[in-house]
DNA sequence: TAGATTGTTAATCGATTAACAATC
DNA sequence: TAGATTGTTAATCGATTAACAATC
């Protein structure tokens, strides 16, 4: 398989492969199997081996596959090996939360600054970064190249936080916040949903 | 379509269209298309209306679906009718982040309680609920039959949180921490994701 | 060698899409 | 009627799985 696009659901599990091989590098790991994989991923061990060895071969038979390889394998597949600055909507609670997880610098996204209305707000620390005024925003996404926006802000003012970061110049928006916006034509919104997740889940183990 | 297991990709996405569906009843909306259903859920519409014929003819023809409709019949279909207990691990942060948030509350999960191990926090009240100390978690999942737990801990905490929960008989944990853990045989941990789903959307942004 | 695990095949099943008649 | 949108077909493509030889 060459440099084409991916199917989509190739490229959706090669994420996943990466957020939990980063996870298993941390906890000191430096090889594993498609079978630990599979475990932790939820995903067959055979579809793992197949969407792996459709791009070289990265196991040894009989060991696994070596973390480190792999991970820097799979960046380069996704095109991810670089940094990439994000925008981050709102300093409350969620966000606060988010600024102060790994969640996002173990993946290379660097969380440049937090942005919210609030006057109490502006100008405090939120997960190590001061948070600046909305009305800076658009200053930084092209100072700092930002084209991914993440929302944090309660349901009632997410409308008006997408359309602030439309105007802005970003072209990625993870919406966590709980309410369906609108946006521009050529901006995507993704919405978190670990209430989707529950439903699923649950769906399974009722039946 | 009868009453026997879904496939797992249809089961995944009448979640997905149950979640919209419920913010869309929010914002006020009596019907919808499968083309806007769409738009929010990033499903295609022939797939939409191919998922929800194959239970039922649930649209009218030049008009769309009725949104209160396809919401119970999706919550049948998915033996999601009823209100769920869930268990919250952790006070902090993200923990009143989820707390404070209506996702759980809109698709019929009630946090019935949070726990933490910490004594500064025990006693204080988060998300309008009281903060339980960890050591009565056994005693509350019995007593309101709760088969969820929640993982809103510090990393660090993770595992340790997943033993409790473990042993206090919960079988399905969604793991919100960015930390993988072991857990016994039979209970199933979800991990969510934000930087998997950003790592996914960033690869067909930059192909 | 013995054990483990990958890489690959083959076969089936579900997902995806365009197109369009049916009908509100 | 005219416009819109569903329900359904047909055809293709990707996902899934078991099985096993190759090989570390």
């Amino acid at each position: 398989m060459k440099g084409e696009k991916l199917p989509l659901g190739v490229a959706a599990r090669l994420a996943r492969y990466l957020q939990v091989l980063t996870q298993v590098r941390k906890a000191g790991r430096r090889t594993i199997s498609s079978q630990a994989l599979s475990e932790y991923s939820n995903v067959n061990p055979t579809q793992i081996r197949r969407d792996l060895s459709s791009f070289g071969r990265f196991g040894k038979r009989g060991v696994g596959y070596d973390v480190d390889h792999l991970i820097s394998s799979i960046k380069e597949i996704l095109h991810t090996s670089c940094q990439h600055n994000i925008a981050l909507m709102g300093g409350g609670k969620l966000g606060a939360a988010l600024a102060n997880s790994d969640l996002f610098a173990d993946h290379g996204f660097n969380i440049e600054a937090v942005f919210d209305v609030d006057p109490d707000k502006v100008g405090k620390s939120v997960g190590g970064r001061r948070v600046l005024h909305t009305s800076e925003l658009a200053d930084t996404v092209r100072d700092r190249n930002i084209i991914v926006g993440v929302l944090a802000v309660p349901p009632e003012a997410a409308q008006q936080a997408t359309e602030t970061l439309a105007a802005a110049g970003i072209e990625i928006i993870f919406n966590f916040s709980d309410a369906l916006v609108e946006s521009p034509p050529g901006i995507t919104v993704h919405y978190m949903s670990p209430a989707g997740e529950l439903l699923y889940a649950l769906y399974f183990y009722l039946t």
